[in-house]
RNA sequence: GCGAUCGUAGCUCAGCUGGUUAGAGCAUCGGUUUGUGGUACCGAGGGUCGCGGGUUCAAGUCCCGUCGAUCGCCCCA
């Protein structure tokens, strides 16, 4: 173990093919963002802790815990945002942009939640995030949800995950059915298990997709929302999944989806997996429309998702990594400059092409080999052997169909032929 | 906050029931050999066996603590 300063707890170095992934899957959503409308916008890391604590509810163990929050020189508290909502919230009512209403912005970045790392799951993770707020029209709902589900079929990962639905109703259906639910659960106290006892007091929804085994027979026959449904919020469900079913994106009711905080309405989704352990959803989000309220300003609707980039990597086939097509080597140390300016001119012409730093030609081939090169091009004096003279080029080729060596070579040759003359490979 | 498992060279790991100077592969560096050339050969550097106690004639190996990692629980914005 070598000491010096180590990698902070939850803290991640993404490097190398891992990393190729991960752009990969921001620039998919980049790409995605844009065919569907929404603006891109750019937000701090850290904002006043009060618009989280705000947004989140005070007392939750989530303020008190789980958040990376200081007191900077100045005296203020601040927070490292845990999410993006709550700061994009914060800025429609603070940057005026309620006259933009409905307002679509998508943005992407690391967040900090202060957590036992596990799989999946770190203290700074990167996440995707689009929001349409300022529209209680459930066809802002399906336009997030055939977003979110673009995005997977574009990372092409939508086998082996699905769209979990639910509704959480509106205010009047949410009240109904919980008291239901805690009058319920109450009847089945002694078959539960402690930490849903717990639950039980303080947020009895949870109970429902509780994962120990011994709360499942109460959850499983616990009421489900759509009796307390009013025929508003049943209207409004029913707008979702029929916009869903005309746009073919595949969905399934989860009546056991919940969501923790209290400004939730309606739409309450999740993409889930099973392939990233016990951290099963790749975006999660919903409708919450009482949100902006929480943060002082107007009654204002709002619906919107989050993805963990990483996990969305985690998901994706490796990609090809680009492999130099040319590895420039000079046939002797005093060709050092010739190579070089060759390897500049392939560079410009737009081909990828490397070179060693240092070494012999045998150990530059090598490391050639190495790096997965198409082929290697030795700049070398002219000079003649049994087959006759030579020019300054030589093209060794290391895979490939004959076809694609012929098209590699005639490339390689344009930029070149003028000052190094031809190539004679073989 | 809780639990399980793990912690030996830069990386991946061997080290049997505790027994002499702690090993391999890869990587790094040096050299040999070879026809413009792949995986060949020789050699070198690099480890207070996470850290601290304890048991023992003797601990990388057993016990306790501590720190860290992984996975899970809680929580999940």
């Amino acid at each position: 173990m070598s000491k010096g300063p180590q990698r902070i707890r939850g803290t991640q170095d993404i490097w190398g093919e891992a990393a190729d992934r991960f752009q990969a899957v921001v620039t998919a959503f980049e790409r995605v963002r844009r065919l569907y409308g929404f603006r891109r916008v750019e937000m701090p890391v850290f904002e006043a802790t009060e618009v989280f604590a705000r947004s989140i509810g005070e007392t939750t163990d989530i303020v008190s815990k789980e958040m990376y929050s200081f007191e900077d020189r100045g005296g203020d508290r601040l927070t490292l945002r845990p999410e993006f909502t709550a700061g994009l919230c914060r800025a429609y009512l603070s940057e005026g942009w309620q006259q933009l209403a409905p307002l679509k912005v998508a943005t992407h970045g690391p967040v900090f939640r202060y957590e036992r790392p596990q799989k999946g799951r770190y203290r700074q993770f990167h996440q995707l995030d689009a929001e349409i707020i300022g529209s209680e029209e459930p066809m802002a709902d399906v336009e997030l949800l055939v977003l979110a589900h673009q995005l997977l079929d574009e990372l092409g990962i939508t086998e082996g995950v699905t769209l979990q639905l639910n509704t959480l109703g509106d205010a009047a259906t949410r009240e109904a059915w919980r008291a239901a639910l805690v009058t319920h659960f109450e009847g089945h106290r002694r078959e539960l298990s402690d930490e849903s006892l717990v639950r039980l007091a303080k947020n009895p929804m949870r109970i429902l997709d509780s994962k120990d085994p011994r709360d499942r027979p109460a959850a499983d026959s616990a009421p489900d929302i759509d009796s307390f449904l009013t025929p508003d919020a049943r209207a409004f469900f029913d707008k979702v999944t029929a916009g869903l079913d005309a746009a073919g994106v595949p969905w399934q009711r989860n009546s056991r989806l919940v969501r923790g905080l209290d400004y939730y309405r309606h739409t309450a989704f999740e993409f889930v997996t099973d392939r990233l352990g016990a951290q099963g959803a790749v975006i999660a989000g919903g409708r919450y429309d009482g949100l902006v309220e929480a943060l002082g300003g107007p009654p204002t609707p709002a619906v919107g998702w989050a993805a963990g980039i990483e996990r969305l990597a985690m998901l994706t086939d490796p990609t090809n990594a680009q492999a130099p097509e040319i590895v420039v080597v000079p046939d002797q140390p005093d060709l050092e400059p010739d190579a070089s300016r060759a390897l500049s001119m392939l560079r410009k012409a737009g081909i990828r092409a490397d070179m060693a730093f240092k070494g012999n030609a045998k150990r530059r081939v090598e490391l050639a080999r190495k790096a997965d090169a198409d082929a290697v091009l030795f700049i070398r004096h002219e000079g003649e052997d049994a087959y006759g003279p030579y020019g300054r080029l030589h093209l060794m080729h290391l895979r490939g169909s004959d076809e694609a060596r012929h098209e590699l070579s005639t490339r390689v040759l344009l930029p070149l032929h003028r000052e190094f003359g031809g190539i004679r490979g073989r």
